[in-house]
DNA sequence: CTCTTTCATTACAACGATGTAATGCTGGGG
DNA sequence: CCCCAGCATTACATCGTTGTAATGAAAGAG
């Protein structure tokens, strides 16, 4: 049987209050009682049961994380750096994640009403999930993502900059046939798609080359087996570009894939960059070339925009832009015109 | 304010523990009655408190998942199946990082005893983690991998079989000189390293081939990194064995980064091999030749233990062994003589 | 028409922790 | 010597849900 605070109160001779002021340290309690009540903790190895503390509270510390698919090397690192981010400050994390199913995300904060969480952490994936209506009821929510809304405190990267800025990267190198894989396709509309296309074509524009919409490649799911199948499609049908702007790091190890299959040579004959800088990236052969942002420094402004949220619910939604830059590696180099 | 049982009640007419009783479903409820709280439970878009119920029941709902980092794509996968299998079964999936700091799985433990989750699935990373002190106040808990410990239920796959068959492969491929990537050293002491060094020189004595300690590269953590700078280190100083097998998929991943910058083709001059089957072996180039399991099975076979253990405490422990098969892709090939 | 029997429903208490308001104690001033 | 101020500690109620035991009503038997 587990020991509650009655059982340690007795054996040191207090009230059950007395135990829970020693251990919420908000009241004074003289230094002996105090000692005695830690000794007796320690000899019952008494630990307080949340869920009773969670009732009384309406607090059970613990956030809930919401990722579209923790198994991708991207959600994973974001996940990891959440869960060091959030043990750090004593939150307990849990799992939802929301590409399993659509309306997952409705479902979750179901859960969260049902006070288990104290708040979300959501990385939506379709437009209608950023479309989360709220009639009130929301628990405290910090979106995160290339989400374009206006009614929850969020954490993105500028995804039109940075494509602007690798697209401009790839320009400088020399490439001219610039093609960008993951472009928003009927099969697959995200935010995220939408704002780094726009980025791409502004970089083009502001360089007068002429967007090619043959160069534009969509798959129908953003991971390395759709890039690869949809960038062996193309290669069937079309010459190689100069680069491949892939819009995740997992799309380029699927595109180098290809390539490889192809027998085309990178960065020899075209380069490849990628978005999202996960660690994998630094060990593809070659080692990627992508946009990269600090993603324990992502974590902990969206926490802390959380745990703003909870203490102010209605205070006006806050938006927080992380930092990009471009890290060039070996998968793209000078272009040297056959 | 959220409501509650009791404004259900009130609102459909009848006591809260009729409410109960409909939405709990062991209890007839007259099919008049059921209706009509179910349209007050709608209309009042109730959801029951988890926090309350888990303090009346005991049980939370909850289960701690604990792996080594999130952030590496063999936790990340199999934390993804995990999630998944867990929700089918209406599971909520709290998550903790035992490489984080020493001692992190004793915290997870009192956690778990914090009656926050109902029972814990751990990835032990180190020996010691291996060995928790059954006191009697653990909570249900399942092991998984491979931990040499007969204490509590646990999911494995035969790690000395598989090195074995792997290695075999790679024998019948014609190498002779296999180096392993992630032996047991001062730096890392693992089980798991244990145990596929003993199945990789059980193969090599089965095929009468004198095991050379210079093959046995140790790495200081398995990480794509500390593979890449061993393996550079190793060819600074030896010529380049005829395979490289490397205990997990992403020590292989960054073992084909440092042969690629020693420019040695792979698998042209030498082969790699690597253990996990991780999604993105398939995209590396050349597509890895792994050890694979089913995770999703894994996954399935240790939640079952884990739900099996907390309805009986008392009951001896269970071993499952989750079948594995050698993939064979092209990072190795028949070894053709120089 | 009355008395069981059956079975849906209800009243009440309890899970464990903690905020509130009241209690008891100590010591200093009148 | 007594009373009151100040402050550590306590009793009690409460959070929302559900098991237990009791209640009440309806149906069938005598």
């Amino acid at each position: 049987m587990r020991p509650t605070v009655k059982d340690v109160a007795a054996l040191a001779g207090v009230s059950p209050k007395t135990v829970s002021n020693v251990m919420n340290g908000v009241v004074f309690v003289a230094p002996e009682t105090r000692s005695r009540v830690e000794s007796a903790i320690t000899e019952l190895a008494y630990v307080p049961n949340l869920s009773a503390r969670g009732l009384r509270n309406g607090r059970t510390g613990v956030i809930a994380l919401a990722m579209p698919d923790l198994g991708t090397p991207y959600s994973a690192e974001m996940s990891h750096f959440f869960v060091e981010v959030a043990h750090e400050q004593g939150w307990g994390v849990q799992f939802e994640e929301t590409a399993e199913r659509p309306g997952r995300a409705l479902s979750l904060v179901s859960r969260a009403r049902a006070h288990l969480v104290d708040g979300v952490i959501l990385n939506p994936i379709t437009i209608q999930e950023s479309q989360l209506v709220d009639d009130g009821s929301l628990p405290p929510l910090v979106m995160i993502g290339e989400v374009e809304q206006q009614r929850n405190d969020q954490v993105w990267v500028d995804s039109v900059a940075a494509a602007r800025d690798m697209t401009r990267h790839l320009i400088e190198l020399g490439h001219r046939r610039i093609a960008i894989v993951g472009s928003p396709g009927p099969a697959f509309q995200t935010a995220t798609a939408d704002l780094r296309q726009r980025g791409y074509r502004e970089a083009l524009r502001a360089a007068a080359i002429d967007p090619d919409p043959l160069l534009e490649i969509s798959c129908r799911e953003w991971s390395p087996r759709a890039a690869s199948e949809a960038v062996t499609e193309f290669l069937r049908v079309n010459p190689a570009p100069d680069a491949f702007f892939c819009f995740t790091d997992s799309m380029a190890i699927g595109t180098m894939s290809a390539l490889w299959t192809a027998g085309i040579p990178v960065p020899g004959d075209v380069s490849v960059a990628g978005f999202d800088d996960i660690a994998d990236g630094q060990f593809a052969t070659p080692p990627l070339t992508t946009v990269s942002f600090d993603k324990r420094e992502f974590a902990e402004r969206a926490l802390a925009l959380l745990v703003q949220r909870m203490g102010s619910p209605d205070a006006p939604p806050t938006r927080v832009t992380i930092a990009h830059t471009i890290v060039a590696r070996a998968s793209t180099r000078v272009r040297t015109p056959a």
